[in-house]
DNA sequence: AACGCTATTATTAGCAT
DNA sequence: GATGCTAATAATAGCGT
């Protein structure tokens, strides 16, 4: 029985599905089993397309809670943080500026090509489902000198499947998704190639 | 060779602390499995104590995007949300900007307050572990005009293990973990005991 | 303590119902 | 489409280095 997986985006919808109800499950016991084992803060937000509202481990209340100290400092100095959410955010201002120039121009591009070609797909074609945005990570980069994290954006949802990046918290490495948002992080160094050894989406 | 697991809290130490990050790492795998199988977005966040931060998937943007949504609305104009992302951005623009000028009146106040009465802890101080802080969520929620969501909130770290709550997504049934938290949760009705029969805590 | 290596257990893809 | 059932793959506890 060839049961090779191939870790890409299901098209079969009904397989797909299944398969997110089993994955689903599966993921929340895992979270549940680290937070009991290690006694750790944990949370698990998913947004599928299957539920209008987002699933969520431990609860509600829990993400909240938890995404809350996300933000919050170390202690003290609270005021240096705030002066550092300024400059942050500054930064993201001028950063999504730079973003959106550049997107003004591609947008042109396309368009041009389309016209004279007449494509009609200035970005790939989503499959079905999703009415994904193409996205282009807009870094807030909060609390960021305090915090060494990398980060890129939420893998919204493209029907493709879209790699994600990964924190450096498990190994130091990380996996890159879109190569368009690299450019965009001030953290570009932290993110390397290659990531689980086991992984086929990252050899 | 005996290699039963427990599933309770890892009183040693080292083998915490082993078990830790090889969970840690297995429990983002799956999480981005999961994404790109099934093309959901998704966050898993965890606050141990072995970090300093949040150690976050996709990444602290994509956490704080997911959560926005929670927030955002029903759905429909969904359709307006491909249209463009540069209105996208745009409005990024002015939120990172309204953000901004709130930022730094707060930052005033603050200044003002700690100045005038030495408070270093404009927010009630917490009683140990976590040293959090007011945080003052900046909810960039951007995307928000199209994803309809809900939320709530954690499972705060004890010490003890703590049985957590669940989501009615693998099954309709939740498990309550602290009392205090039901009646500030507005879903309260969503959530009830019992839970996955081969987890030893949930009989 | 961090890393590598299996023996085992746990997860789950593919079917059948 | 949901549920149950293996066969097969993937995760990982316990060690050794």
């Amino acid at each position: 029985m060839t049961k090779k997986v191939s870790l890409t985006y299901i098209t079969n919808d009904s397989a797909r599905k299944a398969t997110f109800k089993k994955r689903k499950k599966g993921l929340m016991k895992k979270a549940n089993e680290l937070s009991t084992l290690c006694d750790i803060q944990a949370c698990v937000i998913i947004y599928s397309q299957y539920e209008s509202h987002p699933e969520v481990w431990p609860s509600p209340l829990g993400v909240q809670h938890i995404v809350s100290q996300f933000r919050s400092l170390p202690e003290m100095d609270q005021s240096k943080k705030m002066v550092n959410q300024e400059t942050f955010l500054r930064q993201r201002i001028v950063k999504a500026k730079e973003q959106l120039k550049k997107l003004r121009k591609e947008n042109r591009e396309k368009e041009m090509s389309r016209v004279m070609f007449q494509t009609d797909c200035p970005v790939p074609p989503t499959p079905a489902a999703v009415p994904a945005a193409g996205d282009h990570a807009l870094n807030l980069n909060m609390q960021a000198t305090m915090e060494r994290q990398a980060f890129g954006l939420s893998n919204m949802g493209n029907t493709m499947q879209r790699p994600s990046w990964f924190t450096d918290m498990m190994n130091p490495n990380e996996q890159m998704g879109f190569g368009a948002v690299a450019e965009v992080l001030p953290f570009g160094d932290q993110y390397h190639h290659g990531l689980w050894s086991n992984n086929p989406f990252f050899p």
